[in-house]
DNA sequence: CTGTTAGCGCATTCAA
DNA sequence: TTGAATGCGCTAACAG
């Protein structure tokens, strides 16, 4: 791959003015903009983004850690993220910790020494460790679908109790009385509150949950 | 995040020897190295990839494209190889192309840019400009699962024919007469072969595929 | 408006 | 066995 020395030997400037054009800020004259164009394109030059990165100090890459990307839920939350990411230039690295505390560890480290801008994180029961280490190294990170209340940090969560209870309330006032549940094990927080709406909806009807209509996958 | 220069001061050496801890390469007496780990550890230092990368002139990070992470398949093998390399110390940058060539470009050149070692490719119909693209970058780069028949470069592919033939002797072997075949949309080159493989398999045996057990999807 | 220069953090000669 | 110095490719003062 070329070099800015080499476009800016091939136009005929100096790698400053190359790099003007490349970024688009400063005072370049036109005729030598359409120089360096023309050297980049035929030397097919591709700016190095490690170079520039390690210039500017911040790489335009966030990581995505998740506990499984194999869950589609993760799956697809992950690749929506990186596929806004990548509308607005920036990277992203898709890491899945496979519900292993290690595992997580290790790519929160690869994180940190690929100088992620910033992590978004779906943490697990034993995240908490990793997390203040991020803390302390101060890399900006949010929290998705699961929380850790102990600490003070952004986070991005579904209203699981309040969803749930406004569509169990729908159908209540659609004239439903048999309702049902279906869901991931109940065990899982998110559940367990989603069902928790659902009791209370059908609590504030009237309406007991009939045990033959509950059906709780075994696992995740 | 503090610098090879500061964890070399706080240990009291140059920088050039805590090079050589953290590489474990060239000598370093053991009283050196241990205050080198030390002052590694308090400091919580990470190696900057950036810096190396440029350094050593290689990323440690492959690119690995396929048409659409939102399929089981392609996720899966994404997910698959991404795991592989990272437990040989690689990144990988997953990417999505959309079915979309420009998209496939795009992926391309940020991969370029990111001076990613090699790229992992699945090609759709439209990958060939790409492909050449990279091969001048002299990238090294597989296909995978999907062929370009143009081109000379290393590929992974499944056995479409083949296996499909083989699982269909394998069930008129065992006596059964009526097989049926559930599948991906026929205009798909995988699903094609395979079909033929089970025809194939199935004429030897003195058979005719009933068309009601014949169930294409409607799209991939 | 353009060029020269000084690092960014690291690996790697080359001397000592 | 260790350190000083150079340069990877780029951006951002600064000078002209």
């Amino acid at each position: 791959m070329s070099t800015m020395k080499r476009v800016a030997e091939r136009a005929g400037v100096s790698i400053a003015t190359v790099s003007r054009v490349i970024n688009r800020n400063g005072y370049v004259a036109p005729y030598l903009q359409e120089k360096v164009l023309l050297a980049m394109e035929s030397l097919h030059y591709q700016p190095s983004a490690l170079a520039r990165s390690l210039r500017r100090q911040e790489t335009q890459t966030v990581g995505v850690l998740v506990p499984q990307l194999a869950q589609p839920f993760f799956s697809s939350l992950g690749y929506a993220i990186e596929r806004t990411l990548f509308a607005n230039q920036y990277r992203a690295f898709l890491c899945s910790a496979e519900e292993d505390q290690e595992k997580e560890s290790a790519y929160i480290e690869m994180l940190l020494r690929q100088r992620a801008d910033g992590i978004i994180l779906v943490p697990t029961g034993q995240s908490l460790a990793n997390v203040e280490r991020l803390l302390r190294a101060k890399v900006p990170i949010v929290l998705v679908d699961r929380d850790l209340p102990a600490l003070d940090i952004d986070r991005i969560l579904s209203d699981n109790f309040g969803g749930a209870h406004e569509i169990c309330r729908h159908l209540i006032e659609l004239g439903h009385r048999r309702i049902g549940v279906i869901g991931t094990p109940q065990y899982s927080e998110s559940m367990a509150r989603r069902l928790a709406g659902v009791k209370e909806a059908l609590r504030e009807a009237g309406i007991k949950l009939d045990d033959e209509l509950r059906a709780m996958g075994a696992n995740e």
